[in-house]
DNA sequence: CCTATTAGGTCC
DNA sequence: GACCTAATAGGT
């Protein structure tokens, strides 16, 4: 065999996901490939993106396959972007989950990273020669030889797109449902829907979802002020030069109002002191060995809401900063990213740490601003030490020499991504990065999950407990009972009695008020009064929830929208009677219950859609400029606003008769951070907590913030009903196209022969049952539940799974530990 | 008998 | 995911 004849195991960064052999092109030599190199290959007809992860040593095995091998085109890195380590990461995750490394990489990457529309430049003698892949790919042999050495001495470059401008622009909402367009102009109402719903988007998508005329519709609306174009990368360069579009820089005031601007910690830069309690003081002499120690391994520290714990993971940060190591602080909301990226600028001397080395990051960025930063910290040489704050997906970023990972809120259900295909958790990953690095994994939370609270308890990892609150006081709960309004019309009060005079009370004092109701839009439920059915997804078997604001009626899992008042598809009918209540129509009802002028201000995934507007509506609330907030679940977490003393938490109930071993963890944990909320200043607090069963056992806990307490009742049940931490808990989800007839029977006649096979495994399998959700998006699904002790073993069921798969039409997904039940 | 539609498998 | 192929249904 010839010694060129070089074959490399390429993972696909776009679907099918699978992993490849390819030859190396003639035109360059095998030095110029490397293990972690993008590479452009052809797949079919088409040019893909692929990461190199190994050389296939041996010669091809050419008998047994039936293919002839191709070449790959060309490299896309010069230098090396994915390292080791990284590929690593990606490849355990994906054995963890039975899953392509390929898909695991790509869900990691930023968008620019995952596309072949590079552009490649060479400068030869005679002039710049630009290519990009395909036209490469049909270059002359001889002239592919010429090229291939220009890219070997250096005398080629690698551009990225955004030379078109279609690329280069996007477009970007700038105003809130509903939109003053005609109802005609149905281009008009779909974009502005697609930027609500999908952000910032450039403009070639937009044509290619919108079709042609996307163009003009847009202009239109740019012109009337509801649209706009930016650059793609609003943080230029020249980072200070526009103001408009960067994200991350005018975070409300209010959150960071209380520490000293940055100059003032930048002037006392040699001794920072953070005056630190004796409790905080005597946790930080067992962290920071830890810490510094390079050993890894994860803490927890449960401290009460108000007791400090920023000041536990600015300390660190620090310590670990001057030892010359970088630090990662994780939340799990950009608003609370932003917070702890407020009290690090203030509390982080820049002597130590200039501008350059903080970052910050999170989802609502732009692809370009993340790829920039990932091409930057993969760049980077171990050696320099840097701050990186940010949400969950900051974890996916390839930082160096880590010395502390912090999970603030570890708790937090967003901690486990559970969009679209994937489903691996943060907390895994960071677990892993932590192990790479030797870095300290800090957990922290005032609820800590039951998992890793128990898992400390059984001394898996050191647990740190701060009790005191520093400042402030505990806030007074009371329940109040909602009686039998259930049959109650339209008209009726949006509050309980006794909340609403509460209310009131607050508000002639001039304090200020949050109320949460989990559950977003005017009405959950909208019946048509003639024939008498709720409006339904027409591809979930799901009531649609009325948003008046946005004059839609809107699908809350898949997405599904359509315009209402419109006739009922059932029988035609146009009387409507609205149902239950939202957000939205809370807000609408409080107006009229109110002292006149009172100021109402909402904050959930409609309102705040936009990250200027949430920005805007926490700023509007901190200067006081409301008295009284009403949100869903976004709003109780973490946010400081001192001059709030009661929180009203509506419909608290909800969350706790959901399909869900957790359900009454989630309602703990949800109601103590909200409660967290009030009574922050000098002042005491009230928190109202609206139920209709006012007897159940979570609210003991709740009323005396009882976590410990809590977690020993819940521990009990989870045990005597075997649930996690005591068995391991795996799903296997199964779906088919609705309108597959054989779906249900070949659904049994699977889990049949699984539970056969789990029994040989030591497994319990439960199912397959019909999902809590049994139909979304037009499929039909089903649940397998298997409990057993090892998760390898839910693997090789699952993979017995697959193999048991006769040309079936049912698709299988394996979730292990899964956050969603639903 | 011919064309439009769809299900299923493959891409190296 | 996007494409190709084969198999099917429906239409003239």
């Amino acid at each position: 065999m010839s010694a060129e004849e070089v074959i490399v195991r390429v993972a696909l960064l776009s679907p099918p996901f699978t992993e490849l052999s390819y030859l190396l092109p003639e035109y360059l030599p095998p030095e110029a490939f490397f293990v972690g190199q993008r590479l452009v290959v052809p797949l079919g007809k088409h040019l893909r993106v692929g990461v190199l992860l190994a050389f296939e040593g041996g010669a091809p095995k050419s008998e047994t396959k039936n293919f002839t091998l191709k070449s790959l085109i060309w490299p896309l890195d010069k230098s090396l972007l994915l390292s080791a380590s990284y590929l690593d990461l990606a490849r355990q995750i994906a054995k963890r989950h039975l899953d392509e490394c390929g898909r695991i990489l790509s869900s990691m990457l930023p968008l620019g990273l995952r596309m072949p529309k590079a552009g490649l430049r060479f400068f030869r003698q005679d002039g710049v020669l630009d290519l990009n892949p395909a036209q490469l790919a049909k270059v002359p042999p001889a002239e592919q030889k010429e090229l291939g050495l220009l890219w070997l001495s250096g005398q080629a470059e690698i551009r990225r797109p955004g030379q078109s401008p279609l690329d280069a622009e996007f477009c970007v909402l700038c105003s809130d449902p509903p939109w003053p367009v005609r109802p005609a102009a149905k281009l008009q109402q779909a974009l502005l829907e697609l930027l609500f719903e999908n952000g910032a988007i450039s403009r070639r998508a937009l044509e290619k979802k919108l079709g042609k005329g996307a163009g003009a519709a847009l202009a239109v609306l740019v012109r009337r002020g509801l649209a706009r174009i930016r650059p793609a990368d609003p943080e230029g360069a020249d980072d200070k030069g526009r103001g408009r579009g960067r994200a991350g820089e005018k975070f409300p005031k209010g959150a960071g109002a209380n520490m000293p601007p940055p100059e003032t910690a930048n002037a006392r830069s040699g001794s920072v002191s953070f005056a630190l309690s004796p409790a905080q003081e005597q946790i930080l002499a067992k962290l920071r060995p830890a810490a510094l120690g390079g050993g890894g391994g994860a803490h927890l520290l449960f401290g009460v809401t108000g007791s400090g714990k920023t000041a536990v993971y600015l300390d660190l940060a620090l310590r670990v900063l001057e030892s010359g190591r970088s630090v990662l602080l994780l939340a799990p909301e950009v608003a609370l990213a932003m917070k702890l990226k407020d009290e690090a600028e203030a509390f982080l001397p820049f002597s130590l740490l200039p501008e350059d080395r903080r970052h910050f990051y999170h989802g609502y960025q732009s692809p370009a601003v993340k790829e920039r930063l990932f091409r930057l910290l993969a760049g980077e040489d171990a050696g320099a030490s840097r701050l990186l704050i940010g949400t969950r997906s900051a974890l996916l970023l390839p930082i160096k020499n880590l010395g502390l990972i912090v999970m603030d809120e570890e708790h937090d259900a967003s901690f486990k991504q559970d969009e679209g295909q994937i489903n691996y958790s943060a907390k895994e990953v960071a677990w892993f990065r932590a192990h790479q690095e030797g870095a300290l994994l800090l957990l922290g939370s005032a609820t800590p999950d039951l998992k890793s609270f128990y898992a400390a308890g059984e001394g898996a990892m050191p647990l740190h407990v701060l009790k005191d609150r520093v400042g402030g006081h505990l806030p007074e709960v009371r329940f109040v009972k909602v009686g039998k309004s259930l049959a109650a019309g339209a008209d009726s009060l949006p509050l309980a009695p006794e909340s609403l005079e509460a209310l009131n009370d607050v508000v002639r004092r001039g304090e200020q008020a949050v109320i949460l109701l989990n559950r977003r839009g005017y009405a959950p439920v909208m019946y048509c009064l003639d024939c008498g059915k709720a409006l339904r997804c027409p591809h979930c078997d799901i009531a649609l929830a009325y948003h008046k604001g946005r004059e839609r009626m809107i699908c809350h899992y898949c997405g599904w929208s359509s315009v209402f008042p419109s006739p009922c598809p059932v029988c035609g009918g146009l009387n409507f009677l609205p149902l239950g209540e939202g957000t939205e129509k809370l807000e609408e009802g409080l107006a009229s219950q109110l002292p006149p002028g009172t100021g109402i201000l909402r904050l959930d995934r409609d309102s705040a859609r936009r990250m200027e507007r949430l920005e805007e509506i926490l700023a509007a609330f901190a200067r006081k400029e409301a008295q009284v907030l009403v949100g869903t679940q976004m709003l109780s977490k973490g946010h400081h606003f001192p001059d709030v003393t009661l929180a009203v938490i509506a419909g608290a109930d909800q969350g706790l008769n959901l399909p869900d071993y957790r359900a009454a963890e989630r309602v703990f944990q949800l109601i103590l951070q909200a409660s967290g909320r009030s009574g922050r200043g000098d002042r005491a607090g009230l928190v109202l907590i609206e139920t209709r069963d006012p007897e159940h056992y979570c609210w003991d806990y709740v009323r005396n913030a009882d976590y410990e307490g809590f977690f020993a009742r819940e521990l009990a049940l989870r045990k005597e009903r075997r649930y996690p931490p005591f068995v391991r808990l795996g799903l296997i989800r199964i779906s088919y196209a609705a309108d597959y007839a054989r779906g249900a029977e070949e659904a049994t006649a699977l889990g049949r022969s699984l539970r056969a096979r789990a029994g040989e495994l030591g497994l319990t399998l439960l199912g397959p049952a019909p999902a809590p959700l049994s139909v979304l998006k037009g499929r039909m699904r089903r649940h397998c539940l298997i409990k057993g002790d090892d998760w390898q073993k839910m693997r090789e069921l699952y993979l017995f799974a697959r193999r048991s798969l006769r040309g079936e039409g049912l698709s299988l997904r394996l979730d292990l530990d899964p956050v969603n039940m639903l």
